[in-house]
DNA sequence: TTCGCCCGTCGAAGCGCTTCGACGGGCGCG
DNA sequence: CGCGCCCGTCGAAGCGCTTCGACGGGCGAA
């Protein structure tokens, strides 16, 4: 293994005019630097992790507590990992990966032996999550992907879900659609009070009860047979429907085939909405509107905020919404008027 | 910060007895071990993982690449990932994720820098993976998911895909049908040559050979559009065809409805066979016939085995195979003597 | 011309842990 | 009864890097 002093000794400089010169934190001179580069690559030399890591007491790796719960789309949340890892090599960071199994207790190891400088946390709870505590008693940066009810003392990025709720419901109200229904995440995802899934549904309602609509919500298993279930549900309640609004990746594809089954077009007799990827949204069987789940912005968003607080560098708010952006596909026109 | 010395001072003893209580490396008597987790307990001492790193040249971490190239099936990968770091735990070792986009650079630098103990690489190619010689002249243990052509010098596990092919097709002629065909990966994975891909291909035509059936094999894209022309496709070049063998997670439901659609019922007309995992298979619309792919036992597989490198425990094998077990379901049946 | 300052560099002191050699005391064996 | 051995413990020397204080030389200002 090659070290500090043998890059030092072939440069003709100390060793500590070597680690200036790598990492900026003291002036030398350009001549030097040039020197030391050259030494570098010459022998190959690679500074050893650990020792960085105790001397600065910087390991330059973030934990990413990713949610492997029943109800969440796994496409999507590998969405979001990649583009954290990504990100993070951006700043000169890995990522360490954690996931719910360990709990809080994963956070608190990684955190507590120093093994890594910031948390990002995945999946959060609209109430009482048990890791909030936490994160905020640690001295460890952390950053959320999920806003909780109260977000004090946090940080947090997500997109805006109310927004997008909202978005979905004006773009319907806007075609004249006057009946419409919400179909969403499983049912557990609304149990642990999921803070996104909770989000959506407050939008949809807000803005159905704004512009005078009828509306429903629906929870729906992510299987076809549940998808099914409930598009036979909604034409034995709601007869008059004529928009939907789906926030659940995985039964796109087969509530569509329900729907048309039952003698629906999509979207001649329903127009639909959904707030999922762009690229899931775009490859369905009739490509949907929809409003995107910004993985890659949300995770890049998260690390360059983490970043800021390990830097210190100017303020992090407290919660970062990104606004919903809708882009009109296939899936929607306007309601004939009957 | 709690140091070893805290607790070394608190329990009475020197630094040294503290470590070796921990780790068990020298015997330390009843008594004194008692003390010293006490003291532990109390002071809630959490080793540091740079300075441990540093003094020992072990990170207790290890890599994962994981593949992200267009045709991967999203959740198996996430599946195995998973299984991955439940497995690292029960060894005490934490996972980093590695993405493609650093690709040979990001293996080497991991290894250079001793961030890591060891490494598992996923999606490994049959042939020229420019990662293996890497793998071969890096110092660092590794373990590959997926067997190359050439495994020499190297440790890989998986399930075996040869005998997972050949045992689909075996199911089929052992129920009586004689004109057969593989639905396989997109274009791209054969491309590539992704080392599974192929070997189901081997395994498929072998077998059928073997048994004289009439058989095709078909790339499939992972769209509903592209299932539905491979059925057709299929209808109208061997319209004879009573057995399909399915390695392609993401069309499974679709292709079953653009057979069914062509008036092919499923098993009435058509048997059907997969190679995916079980939980897909059997929440299919029609309960699918398949090899599971065991992400669980690949994952801790190679995590045990990348253990016992590290330890330089007993002999570690250069392939090691999972053999396949099928799980008969609703697709299957025997064919109809016409 | 001289003083002070800053730029660029060096040396040394750790960071918190592991590990190696050493050592004292108890016990079995001759 | 005494020698040697082994068990359990200690002290000290690093692991490879960062960082702090110090210092010499050059330059601008007085």
């Amino acid at each position: 293994m090659v070290k500090i002093t043998d890059v030092a000794r072939h440069a003709g400089v100390s060793p500590s005019t070597v680690s200036y010169a790598l990492s900026g934190k003291r002036p030398i001179s350009e001549e030097t630097r040039r020197r030391v580069e050259r030494s570098i690559n010459e022998l190959g030399y690679r500074p050893h992790a650990g020792a960085r890591a105790l001397a600065s007491s910087r390991s330059a790796v973030l934990a990413l507590a990713i949610p492997l719960r029943a109800g969440v789309h796994i496409p999507v949340a590998m969405g979001f990992a990649v583009s954290v890892v990504t990100a993070a090599r951006r700043h000169d960071h890995d990522v360490l990966l954690l996931t719910q199994e360990e709990g809080e207790d994963g956070l608190r190891r990684v955190a507590d032996t120093a093994l890594v400088d910031g948390l990002i946390v995945m999946d959060v709870q609209l109430h009482d999550d048990p890791r909030l505590p936490l994160l905020r008693a640690l001295d460890l940066p952390s950053v959320l992907i999920g806003v909780p009810a109260d977000p004090t003392g946090l940080t947090c990025v997500d997109l805006d879900f109310r927004a997008a709720g909202e978005l979905c419901v004006e773009r319907l109200a806007a075609l004249g659609h006057r009946v419409i229904a919400l179909i969403g995440s499983p049912p557990e995802v609304y149990v642990r009070r999921t803070a996104f899934a909770q989000r959506v549904v407050q939008g949809f309602t807000a803005a159905a009860d704004r512009r005078g609509l009828s509306s429903s919500v629906h929870p729906c298993e992510a299987t076809p047979a549940a998808a099914r279930l409930v598009a036979e549900q909604l034409l034995r309640e709601q007869p008059a429907l004529t928009g939907v609004v789906v926030h659940n990746e995985a039964i796109l594809t087969p509530l569509i085939d329900a729907f048309e089954d039952l003698g629906l077009r999509v979207p001649a007799d329903l127009s639909l909405t959904a707030i999922c990827p762009d690229d899931l949204a775009e490859t369905l069987p009739v490509p949907v509107t929809s409003v995107a789940v910004p993985s890659t912005e949300v995770g890049a968003g998260a690390v360059d905020l983490l970043m800021r607080k390990l830097n210190g560098t100017g303020h992090t708010p407290e919660t970062t919404l990104l606004p919903p952006r809708l882009t009109e596909r296939a899936s929607t026109v306007a309601r004939a008027t009957r």
